[in-house]
DNA sequence: TTATTACCCTATCGATTTAATAGAGTAAGC
DNA sequence: GCTTACTCTATTAAATCGATAGGGTAATAA
């Protein structure tokens, strides 16, 4: 399940992206238009800003705004920093390995076979789409 | 994430599609074998007993099987047994659909479009893949 | 310089879900 | 009729999620 930090990370970003030039929009003006807390918008636009997606100016007449154009911002990217490992299961993961205790032999267990495939599949959506493709 | 449960449900699954006939195998030897809490196991054959896939007989020499042939198992049908929703959003469930209550519009939303592609390619995988495809 | 604006951070909270455990009940077979 | 092994209910601890509250701090305009 999507977390609704990242519906709403996505859907603040798709919001700045339809923005006309880089000024900065204030975090009130999103919340609103989008129907998120504020509050919660806050710490989400946050760990964005952190991870070089987003750029922020303080005082009157700041806000955030993006700092590269939406076409060079990757989903995998966007998604990494708002959801996590892509991967159903950290075994097949490719950023955020980890060994999985109960499994003797990774190379014939059948859920890391199937898993695999999923994040494959999922991996080339997230790598076919920029935050560009997401605005309508 | 995967749960515990869907990992669980599918190894032991493919525990008994390895099987060479269809001859009950006990929860215990199950549990041991996949590295399971036997209890929790228990649970979880129980849910694929109720839908169908396995059967159970008890007594002595009683246990679990499966119903159908590995290869007539697809997937698809296991994974929203275990797991639930394929979808990452109930808005483009196909199965468990629901509408986002902060959403006025599907066709402009981005978060809508972008999971409508993961979907289908998760889909696409799970359809491709039956029991039988798992077994090492 | 000063007041305002808006970002920044910490702490907390209730609700929900997850994974696991315990214990008793019930049906089938030898 | 007794054992075996499935069946069901209830409980629990831990973790996570979404949201809220409240104050602190830095930058900007006037």
């Amino acid at each position: 399940m999507l977390s609704k930090k990242t519906k709403y990370g996505l859907k603040a970003l798709t919001f700045l992206a339809a923005q006309k030039g880089r000024t900065p929009v204030q975090i009130s003006e999103i919340a609103k238009h989008e129907n998120i807390s504020q509050k919660f918008l806050e710490s989400i636009l946050l760990t964005l800003r952190k991870t070089g997606i987003l750029g922020s100016k303080k005082g009157k007449g700041g806000g955030y705004y993006l700092i590269k154009d939406p076409k060079d911002i990757p989903m995998t990217t966007v998604m990494r920093v708002l959801e996590g490992p892509i991967a159903m299961v950290p075994c097949v993961s490719l950023n955020f390995y980890e060994k999985c205790e109960d499994c003797p032999d990774e190379a014939s267990c059948s859920v890391h076979k199937l898993m695999l495939q999923v994040r494959d599949s999922t991996l080339e959506v997230f790598r076919n789409n920029t935050l560009a493709d997401l605005v309508p």
